[in-house]
RNA sequence: GGUCGGUUAGCCGAGUGGUUAGGCAACGGUCUGCAAAACCGUCUACGGCGGUUCGAAUCCGCCACCGACCUCCA
């Protein structure tokens, strides 16, 4: 098999996926901040790393998957007065920032189930590591590329740019990062724009706090980062992913604190997932143009013609390669819907079709191609490209107009398995189990549904017909088929 | 203003220096009492202008437009 290749973001290149333990690898990816409810921008990095988590594990590495939650020390703006996000939420809900944290945090879990995301292997907390972070700003302060002023600690950017390479990542220079960053405040603490918090010192308001060598104070966004990734999967580890948008400042700053702190790169592969925008306009909470997960599984929301299913998204996201923007539109999301049904009855349809003494289709050939395109930098549109070729195959064998052998029709099967149900993930094993008014309603409708049969056979067209629109209009699709019929809700 | 990326048929969205990506829609057909659904088939595009080349949508240059980052953001 060809080898697995990925952009990486630090050398601009596609590179051949090399784990720095033979058979394992650690991966680390920028989870949310569980003040808002989790919208479609912040599908798209879970769902891209869900495919790499499961690509990974399909290979037969034992993967390290971490997943943070920051809950404190994310501020609403770099100046010195800037808030917490958590604790300005709990104060406009009257509620302790913990009780705003688990909400969220409970809303996103939610949410990623429903997208068919797994669960990361540890899902660490920012709270849960605050004695993490103080011993790093210990190092940093130590190693001389941080300073304390009046009890918040910050890491001086020019010092370490001085030494080491500050902006490789995100390819800033940092004299240009001067000249556009705008004036310093006069009562500015740091001593220079460029500068980070890594520690903040707690004003009296402030209510999430914690006891430090410095202050009373809670610590800055970019530590939590460096001090979970580094206790779970060591000094270096494979993978870093996150969006685009954390680049800089963000992922930036994780480089500058793990050369301060352990003298060495932290990351070897840096991925990155492009942007979800809604007419050509990146989709966030601060542009206040997003659309809610929740909204969009239940249609409620002005932009909506209709409400997508989980799963849906999950193939609307995965048609686009994961560096590509990707717009939103019903138009884009109803064509995936149908396009997601055509794939998905074919994989059903693997289970009905007969094997013949020889094959007329190339299904070693197709899996190959399956293999080379996620193998490229995880290009699923490609992939799925291919996968629907299948589902062309595999129609033409149901039709009789094509063959396929008992090895072959094996071999199809446990491909569509492995890419459509255990890789890309279209197949919600969550489907629901079938309630009592479930069953009630089925046997109801198949019920009616035998009536009509009656009154076809008979040629009353009328009763026939009045069944089936009648149903319609309840929103239950009636299909006709050689033996019968089948029937699913459209909701 | 600086840095980076993009501009592909009605819509979404891949990609390679020369051979049809794929999906949706549309159109035609099969099926059907009629439909719907399903299936099959058709639909040859790459921002503009130059250049390199036997040949460029694909490489180079210029221009136009769009976006991201440069402040919190997935």
């Amino acid at each position: 098999m060809s080898d697995f290749i990925i952009y990486n973001t630090l050398s601009r290149k596609k590179e051949i996926f090399k784990p720095l333990n033979p058979g394992h690898v650690g991966m680390y990816v920028c989870g949310p901040t569980v003040y808002g409810e989790a919208h479609l921008g912040h599908s798209r990095p879970a769902i891209t790393f869900d495919l790499l988590f499961r690509y990974l594990n399909h290979l037969g590495y034992k993967v390290r998957y971490i997943r943070n939650i920051t809950d404190v020390g994310h501020l609403v703006n770099d100046a010195d007065e800037g808030e917490d996000k958590i604790a300005r939420k709990a104060k406009v809900e009257e509620l302790e920032p913990m009780e705003i944290v688990q909400r969220y945090t409970n809303s996103y879990r939610w949410n990623m189930a429903q997208l068919n995301v797994l669960p990361p292997s540890i899902e660490p907390t920012a709270s849960g590591h605050i004695i993490e972070q103080i011993a790093a700003v210990e190092k940093m302060i130590a190693s001389g590329f941080a300073y304390e002023v009046n009890g918040s600690v910050y890491f001086d950017v020019e010092k370490f740019a001085s030494v080491h390479a500050y902006g490789k990542l995100s390819g800033r220079k940092i004299e240009d990062l001067y000249s556009n960053t705008r004036d310093l405040d006069a009562q500015s603490e740091k001593r220079s724009s460029l500068d980070f918090a890594v520690w903040k010192s707690a004003l009296p308001e402030h209510i999430m706090r914690w006891p430090s060598p410095w202050s009373e104070g809670f610590p800055g966004w970019h530590t939590e980062c460096t001090a979970m990734s580094t206790k779970y999967l060591g000094e270096t580890f494979d993978i870093h992913g996150g969006g685009l948008d954390l680049l800089f400042p963000h992922h930036e700053a994780e480089i500058a604190q793990g050369m301060a702190c352990f003298g060495h790169d932290p990351v070897r592969y840096w991925m990155h997932n492009n942007l979800i925008t809604i007419n050509g306009q990146k989709m966030g909470k601060s542009l206040g143009n997003f659309i809610t997960l929740d909204e969009l599984f239940s249609g409620s929301h002005p932009l909506l013609e209709k409400a997508y299913s989980p799963i849906t998204i999950r193939f609307f996201i995965l048609q686009a390669h994961y560096r590509s923007p990707l717009d939103f539109s019903n138009e884009a999301l109803q064509a995936a819907e149908k396009g997601l049904e055509r794939l998905l009855k074919a994989v059903s349809l693997l289970d009905e079709i007969q094997s013949s003494e020889s094959s007329t289709l190339d299904v070693s050939g197709l899996k190959e191609k399956c293999y080379a395109a996620i193998n490229d930098d995880l290009n699923t549109p490609v992939l799925i490209a291919h996968l629907f070729d299948g589902v062309k195959m595999i129609n033409s064998v149901n039709d009789g107009k094509a063959t396929v052998n008992s090895a072959d029709l094996e071999l199809l099967k446990k491909l569509y398995n492995d890419f459509v149900i255990d890789i890309l993930g279209f197949k919600s094993e969550a489907v629901s189990g079938g309630s009592a008014n479930e069953e009630v309603l089925k046997n109801v409708v198949d019920l009616l549904l035998n009536l009509r049969v009656e009154a076809k056979k008979n040629k009353d067209w009328a009763t026939s017909d009045k069944i089936r629109n009648s149903l319609t209009e309840l929103g239950i699709e009636v299909k006709d088929t050689k033996e019968g019929f089948t029937w699913e809700l459209k909701k």
